[in-house]
Formats: structure tokens, C-alpha cells, sequence
DNA sequence: GCAACTTTGTGCGTGTGTTCACAAGTACCT
DNA sequence: AGGTACTTGTGAACACACGCACAAAGTTGC
């Protein structure tokens, strides 16, 4: 599957297909450091620099670079700005994504004011809610609808992106409506697995999952400091292991 | 290193190490599709609808949970309430986890209130924030309190995980004061990476970083459709792709 | 008590992701 | 111009994860 003259379509061709789903999701975080050089003035970065300021191997984050093409210089390191542009154009950023968000409780709220999506090219142009009381208040400057609405919205605004903020039992079926209009893009808060058809992607945060995660290596520190503290041989000694994010 | 007196020991040592931290990120997720299932009154389930409504190949499904002992009856499936409470125990969840919740802007109402924590044994014991105006306030049935009293609040509630819900520029500072309590256990809303030394664990939830990978497979998705619609040979039609979670 | 059926637990092939280590390329100094 | 120092990009080994497919083990019905 490696013709000759894929190097000359590598460009066209791998920002198309071919970039690994891991790379993808640390695409996000490189960005951000990058960003955060940038305002600091820095010009150039090298790899170890960047890895270490982003979290990660220096060898991962070359290789994870090199998917999107040659974009260093040996011997000096990466251009902050060329490299913030080349990853923001390979996520998507450089055009504008129409979001709403359903459900305006306490994370909806949260999220209607979060900052962070704006800076991204995220801009939110409606939010939806159930409940007759908080339709018609006013949150971030847009005036909360209500979830009947939902496909007109979705039509009127130009909506590709639709955010799930609502209780468990309202999800599926808000996220059916969703996919109904055409979307095929849901972030979902809900504490539910979504089933959607083929073809439209579901990313899931869930809080309490994450907190889950970190009791069980708690526990499993606390378990091993007990072994330890219990004054057995050095057998164990060697398990001086770090968890990975 | 499988000696013949392991069979005996992995009650014992398996739950200590040895469960794959892929397993580990998906027991919430079981954890949470068995809860509905005994809520609803269901005995038993077998792995293949265990799988459906946690979403996962049933498969994996059982090896995880082959990671925590034989909990399942052949030709019959697990018992609902039993595999609820290994899961936990596994989990550390049969514990008291006390956290402080620091930053109490919108995110940190949002955590504050969310009642997704309290069922999985998490009490929120302080809420904490910088601005004066907030310290004071009552959320979530709690007084907020100032950052300064970090450490005492810390040692006199016994907290064991802390919740960074600060902007960007204040999570480092606090979570070294965290760390220097003797916190081991971070979960991350603030747009940065932290650094910590070894031994502590920090988990990162990262909103904008989610809608950046829905992004990227969005404008994949919109270049895809937009080679279809441009009449090409049908070369490319076996790409029906999908997304892992 | 035996046969037919169901479902778990797991060995194994496959694929994806990570890391090391180094050749190749670039800049700078003399 | 040639040598030295530095950094990228990547081949190759390794580690981890996934899912098929099936033997082992249990249940049900006769």
C-alpha cells in the first residue's frame, strides 16, 4: 500500500485518512502549549521542550507530528506559529463550528460560559432546555429555548455539533432527535451509553468515571504503603511504578 | 513468571496489581450499566447483554471481568448484585472517598452540586476559592471557604483526592500545596498540564479537548462525503468507518 | 443419568501504540 | 570548506489491547 508517489500526495492524501486515533487526542494538548509559547513570544521549540511542556515522550510527540508532515527543522526544532496553524487546520479549527448545548443546568451553565471553546473556532448559538422555568433566562448572552424547538434550531442555526447536558433518563432520546437532523457529532455528559447508527460519533465525559479511576489507584497505593509499612523484605521494592494519564 | 501456586494467590495478588488500566477505565462504565440493571430488578445477566449496555464486545467484557476472579456461572451468566459489589470493592467504592473541590466558579457549582458522586461513595467535605466575593457564599450545602485555609481544611477533613476547577493560571500553584499535604490524587478541570512529582496521580478532564477530536472527525467525515458527491469510482466505498469511544 | 443447550473463561492471532536508538539533515564555528 | 554540535524523522523491537473462536463447565429437560 506504499506506491511511489505517495509522497507527493502524502499532504492531500493523510489529512484525509491515516492519522492514528491517538495521535488525534493529543492533538489538542500539543496545540495548547504551543499557544501558551506563542504568547510568550518564543519562536521556535524543539520536541524535548514541547514534550516536556505538553506531558509526553519527545519520541511520541515527533512521531505524532510527523503524521501530519515534515513541519520541523533538524537541528533547530518546530516554528510555534507555522506548527499552531498546521494543527489547528488539521483538527478542523480553522472554520467556525456551531454548537448547541442541551440541557442548561449546572454544567450547562458551565459550559455555555466556558472560554475555552470560543478560542477554538467552538461558537455556541443556542442553548436548550426542558424545563419551562429556565426557558426564556438569559445564560451567556443567548436566550434559553426550549427542547421542542430542537430541530428548528438545529435547521435555523446551521447546528453541526450537538452537546448533551442533561440527566441520564433524557439523553437518548434527546440524542435521537439529534441524530434525526442530520448531526453527527455528540459530546454527551449524560451518565448513559448513547446508541447511535452507524456513521455518527459519540465522545462521552463522565465525571464520577474519573474519579472512579483515581480511588482505584488510591487504594492501590494505599495497599502497597501497608505492605510496606508492615516491614516485609525488599521483594516488592522494585514496584515503584507510575500510573499513565 | 506464572508459577504453580499463582491459581491460589490471585484472589489475593491480582486484586493488589495486575488489572490493566484498560480494564480499569471501564468498570465505572459496567459498574454503573449494573446498577440500572438491579434497580430495574434483574438477577442475573449474561455477558452479551452486560456488553449491549455498556457498549463494549462481550468478549472483552468477560475478560475484563475474568481480571477480578470467576464471578460468573457457565451457561448461566453473573449475578447482579454480587458482580455490583466485587466491581466496587475493586473500585475501592465500599470506602468513604473525601475530596475538596477547589475553584468554585460554574464548573465547580456544576461538581458541587452533581449527584453523581455522592452514590459512588465521594463526599464533597470543602469547597474552596480565591475570589473574596465567593468565599462566604453557600453552595451545595457547603460554606465556601478561602484557598489560604487549603492545608488546614485538608488536614482537618481528612481529604484524600482534590479537584482543581480554577482557570488555567492558578492550577499549578495549588495543586503544589495539594501535593504538600500529602495528596496523591488530582483530578483536573483547569486547561493545563500539571506537573507533579512521582507517586501522585492526576487525571485531566479537558472540555475543549473534546470537541477538538469531534471536530477533526467531522471535517474527515464532511471531506469524505464531499469525494462521494464529487462522482468518483467506487474505490473508496469499503471506508464505512467507525469511531471508537 | 445422559444428551442437548447455554454461557463463561481464555489461548491465540492480529493490530495498534510506545519507546529506543540512530541515520540524515541543518546550523554554526573556525 | 570542513568539522562539530544539535535536532528531527523513522526503522525496528517491544508492549499492550482487542476480538475470534473454542474448550470447559454449568443447567435444563427427558
Amino acid at each position: 500500500m506504499t506506491t511511489p508517489q505517495d509522497r507527493l500526495a502524502r499532504d492531500t492524501r493523510e489529512s484525509v485518512r491515516g492519522i492514528p486515533d491517538a495521535t488525534v487526542a493529543r492533538l489538542p494538548v500539543y496545540l495548547r502549549a504551543l499557544t501558551e509559547l506563542a504568547e510568550r513570544g518564543v519562536a521556535t521549540v524543539s520536541s524535548e521542550e514541547l514534550a516536556t511542556a505538553a506531558g509526553v515522550n519527545s519520541a511520541k510527540l515527533r512521531k505524532d507530528l510527523s503524521h501530519l508532515g515534515s513541519y520541523g527543522t533538524r537541528g533547530v526544532g518546530y516554528e510555534v506559529e507555522y506548527l499552531v496553524y498546521q494543527i489547528s487546520r488539521e483538527l478542523g479549527l480553522t472554520q467556525e463550528w456551531r454548537v448547541v448545548i442541551i440541557g442548561v443546568g449546572n454544567l450547562g451553565h458551565a459550559l455555555a460560559n466556558y472560554g475555552g471553546f470560543a478560542s477554538r473556532g467552538f461558537t455556541v448559538v443556542a442553548l436548550l432546555d426542558a424545563d419551562p422555568d429556565v426557558v426564556g433566562e438569559h445564560v451567556a448572552g443567548l436566550r434559553v429555548r426550549s427542547t421542542d424547538e430542537l430541530e428548528d434550531v438545529v435547521a435555523a442555526e446551521g447546528v453541526s455539533i450537538g452537546v448533551l447536558a442533561t440527566p441520564g433518563p433524557a439523553a437518548q432520546d434527546l440524542c435521537d432527535r439529534l441524530v434525526g437532523t442530520g448531526i453527527t457529532s455528540v459530546l454527551n455528559f449524560a451518565p448513559v451509553v448513547l446508541s447511535v447508527p452507524e456513521g455518527v460519533d459519540v465522545r462521552k465525559v463522565d465525571l464520577s468515571t474519573e474519579l472512579q479511576i483515581l480511588a482505584f489507584h488510591e487504594q492501590r497505593k494505599a495497599a502497597r504503603d501497608a505492605v510496606h509499612a508492615a516491614g516485609l523484605t525488599a521483594a516488592d521494592e522494585h514496584d515503584a511504578e507510575e500510573v499513565a494519564q
